[in-house]
DNA sequence: CTGTTCACG
DNA sequence: ACGTACGTGAACAGC
């Protein structure tokens, strides 16, 4: 049991000395009410207590006054920038729900002592929280200081007895007052004895113990005059000794119970940050309100389940009925499965391989035929168990699963981004409670099945706890869950290509392909393989002896970049270029897409939920999020995508700059914020800040420097990166990005300290508390330090876009459900939504897209959603 | 099976 | 001194 007292002001003064000045649009200071929301957050991760409460001095003088007028006299005017803002921090604790305690005639440090004792008396160990020295004197057994130093409140360092002994030469902490008594104290206007200072005091108090000893010996002193002033202010010496002294015994009407640490009001704090714009402590809220709902059925742990006593792959194999009674019987606790090697999507598989745990048996076996897949389905959509990639086992049984737990999402989210596998996990978490589940397992395909159940059943517990500590089971529950039933019906649906098209489009491409490769044979005087790079740079390089930079690890680079400089070099040049995007178009476009329309003339493309390590989607076969738009001739491959109905269209909605918009919001610049609420060309603005220049009066030039240096911003930018970019020196990319942090101060203050967070935790997280794991960011190798530090700069703004999006989808599913809308969602292209529609919809689901889009969460910049309409993608503008 | 290149956000 | 924008997936070459 624990109890935490925070000295209010003290930790206030440090909040607003540590950061720079900062006010909200209407001008109100924030820096310290910020500073001190965030050491509240710190301490509640840090320090987790049952009680808490803050301790705040009162205007009025107190009973060190009364003994000595001049006590504090020389104390500095409080800047009115600071003043103001106790008021805000006192609204921000009755938000948080944190009771505020002091006393009339007593100073916080006085109210810090009392509680510290009695709650010591009732053996509730206590943290002090304060910026101020004095406290340590009140370090006991039961009683620790987290002392916030002058670099700002950003460091807290914990004293015990052991820290303040080895802080100040050996004493104890009741010396401290001693000490002060003897040296005085001149920000308190504490006299203490003329010409003894911290040696002297520190010295006299080694070897004699106490103040009382050390007047009573005066002849100890090594000087002179030090001794004579011994005699001289004994009494000044005894006064310090009173005012340095913090009382234990204040009258508090304030019980340890009062105390009880309470959930904060959200709502209350959620106005309160919004009306003063602190924008990254409203990103650091909780978002997702918790529905009111039955808390899940805790998982039954895997004991309850028994272990073939046999060799493993002696587990029963059973058949079809003998499973339909048992499902009818047992409670099912977990089902794993197994697909042929080689197989194809799991919605057209012939038959597979299942493992089934039902509790209080043993583990059983079953190979099902698509029939009995599909039948086995329709008994287990309403059924709660878990699995390991409910989605594809969704596809497998044909069916949604309403209530299944997905262990692969839950440790995609826990074990933050890394596309999660049942053996890594295994070996993580069960070495210690299931070694015998860490060995790989014997050959036999059933043998494998079983240890995957066994795993899947011992994990489950460890995940979700893991999921709970590091609260992103609303994420999981509210997000990542539905969202793949989501996806599963947009995979099961498939988007409509028109392969006539798409092969028309093809010859054209290889006709010109094939032109170009004679063109760029008889250039060169010889044929050679236009697809390899080794051959290519043996021909470009050495044989031509064009200038060619090595870059790679096996010989020369001969990307885009290398050719377009040397495309005035040799008219090959441009011929290889010009042959390498036909030939990617004709490949992967045509060729490669081709194949897998299915027989429904649909694509069924798959979406990845646990492979992004910052929370993005990812597709595949094909993959859908990279179909060309950017050159005009591979745009021309979109005409292949149409509706899946006739007469229907397609309907596209993308978030307008949504990555600058949330980086807008995460660092709550009030410059940024404010482009975007005058709704100004973000880049035209950025450019009228860095160039100095009127918005009228940007150049188009300098507009796209401007959008250069702001993505580069996104990505964690470096000035070589953006110079190569930009194509402009290092020296003159760093200019550009020093001007942009100067015109931008949040975002620099917000980069740097999200670095410094990354560094002191370890990871980064995302307005969902999705997180991200950076261990390279403490390596040694700079390379791989830099990586990890551009990593934790991007990730938040990518992974937060990744968050919105994901919850814009369920938002809209829901709302076309709940209309009995035909449109449908067919793909998510990161910030993008593509519809299909029945005409007479379309207008609906535009207002629809754009609301549910737009409204799927409030930032300190409104979003902005663009829509356009068309008959195939192609025509979608 | 890895490396290179290039398509997308 | 050293290597650099963030995040993916697919095709192809060449070991």
């Amino acid at each position: 049991m624990r109890a935490m007292v925070i000295d209010g002001f003290s930790i206030i003064s440090r909040a607003f000395f540590g950061t720079p000045l900062l006010t909200s649009t209407a001008g109100v200071y924030t820096n310290a009410v910020h500073g001190f929301a965030g050491m509240l957050l710190r301490l509640e991760q840090d320090y987790p207590v049952a009680y808490l409460a803050v301790a705040f001095d009162l205007p009025e003088p107190t009973f060190r006054h009364q003994s000595y007028p001049d006590y504090k006299a020389t104390r500095q005017k409080m800047p009115p920038e600071l003043i103001s803002q106790i008021d805000l921090v006192a609204e921000l604790l009755a938000c948080w729900q944190i009771p505020v305690v002091s006393s009339p005639g007593y100073e916080a440090d006085d109210v810090l002592g009392t509680l510290a004792a009695r709650f010591a008396a009732q053996q509730v160990e206590t943290l002090l929280v304060t910026g101020d020295r004095d406290s340590f004197q009140l370090v006991a057994p039961q009683v620790k200081v987290l002392y916030a130093s002058r670099s700002g409140v950003r460091q807290l360092d914990i004293y015990d007895e052991a820290k303040v002994a080895a802080q100040y030469g050996g004493l104890t902490p009741g010396q401290l007052i001693d000490l002060k008594a003897l040296m005085g104290d001149t920000s308190d206007n504490i006299p203490g004895v003329p010409k003894v200072g911290e040696k002297t005091a520190l010295q006299l108090l080694q070897s004699w113990g106490s103040l009382e000893a050390v007047l009573a010996n005066p002849q100890s002193a090594k000087l002179k005059n030090v001794q004579q002033n011994l005699v001289t202010y004994a009494d000044q010496a005894r006064l310090s000794y009173q005012l340095a002294h913090i009382a234990r015994e204040v009258p508090i009407a304030c019980e340890l119970e009062d105390l009880r640490r309470q959930a904060p009001d959200y709502k209350a704090l959620a106005a309160f940050y919004q009306r003063y714009q602190l924008n990254q402590l409203l990103s650091r809220m909780p978002v997702i309100e918790p529905k009111e709902r039955a808390a899940p059925e805790p998982l039954t742990l895997f004991d309850e389940v028994a272990l073939p006593s046999e060799a493993a792959s002696n587990v029963a194999q059973v058949e079809f009925p003998w499973l339909l009674s048992a499902l009818a019987s047992k409670e099912l606790l977990a089902l794993i499965w197994r697909l042929p090697k080689g197989h194809p999507p799991p919605w057209r598989v012939a038959e597979a391989n299942l493992a089934f745990a039902f509790v209080g048996e043993e583990p059983v076996r079953a190979r099902l035929s698509r029939e009995e897949l599909h039948l086995l389905g329709r008994l287990l959509q309403e059924r709660s168990f878990i699995t390991w990639r409910g989605k594809e086992l969704a596809h497998l049984l044909g069916v949604t699963l309403a209530r299944a737990e997905d262990l692969a999402l839950m440790a995609y989210l826990s074990e933050s981004g890394r596309d999660p596998n049942l053996g890594y996990l295994a070996e993580s978490f069960l070495t210690l409670t299931h070694p015998d589940l860490t060995q790989e397992a014997p050959g036999e395909p059933a043998a494998q099945l079983l240890q995957e159940l066994q795993q899947l059943l011992a994990l489950a517990p460890f995940i979700q706890k893991k999921l709970e500590d590091l609260a992103l089971t609303a994420l999981y529950r509210e997000v990542e869950l539905p969202l793949s039933q989501v996806l599963q019906q947009m995979e099961e649906r498939g988007i409509k290509v028109d392969t006539g098209e798409l092969a028309r489009l093809g010859q054209e491409f290889a006709r010109e392909m094939e032109q170009v490769q004679q063109q760029a044979y008889q250039a060169v005087g010889e044929s050679f393989n236009l697809n390899s790079p080794k051959q290519l740079g043996a021909l470009l390089f050495d044989k031509l002896g064009l200038p060619g930079g090595k870059k790679t690890k096996t010989g020369y680079s001969t990307d885009a970049e290398v050719l377009e400089e040397l495309r005035d070099k040799h008219e090959v040049v441009g011929l290889i270029l010009r042959y390498r995007s036909l030939a990617k178009l004709v490949g992967t476009y045509v060729e490669g897409l081709i194949p897998l329309v299915e027989e429904d003339g649909r694509l069924h493309s798959t979406f990845h939920q646990t492979v992004v390590a910052t929370g993005r989607l990812s597709s595949s076969d094909p993959n859908l999020q990279n179909i060309p738009i950017r050159q005009p001739e591979g745009r021309l491959l979109r005409r292949a995508f149409l509706p899946g109905e006739p007469g229907w269209l397609l309907v596209s909605a993308d978030y307008s700059q949504i990555e600058l918009r949330i980086l807008a919001h995460l660092s709550g610049d009030l410059r940024l914020i404010d482009a975007y609420h005058q709704g100004q060309d973000i880049h035209r603005r950025t450019a009228s800040e860095v160039f100095g220049v009127p918005l009228e009066e940007v150049s188009s030039a300098q507009r796209n420097l401007a959008k250069a240096v702001n993505f580069g911003v996104v990505y964690g930018i470096s000035d070589y990166g953006l110079g190569k970019q930009l194509g402009i020196s290092r020296s003159l990319a760093k200019d550009f990005m020093q001007r942009f942090f100067e015109r931008y101060p949040g975002v620099k203050t917000y980069q740097e300290q999200l670095v410094a967070s990354a560094r002191e935790q370890g990871f980064v997280t995302t307005i969902f508390h999705r997180r991200r794991h950076l261990p390279e960011i403490h390596s040694r190798n700079s390379a791989l330090r830099n990586y990890a530090e551009r990593a934790a700069l991007n990730t938040p703004i990518q992974g937060s876009a990744a968050d919105l999006i994901k919850l814009a989808m369920l938002r809209l599913e829901e709302t076309l459900g709940s209309r009995g809308m035909k449109s449908r969602m067919l793909l998510q292209v990161h910030d993008d939504l593509l519809c299909e529609a029945p005409p007479e919809e379309v207008e609906l689901l535009c207002e629809l897209m754009r609301q549910t889009m737009e409204g799927a969460i409030s930032l300190a910049v409104p979003l902005k959603v663009e829509i356009g309409i068309g008959e195939n993608w192609y025509a979608v503008k």
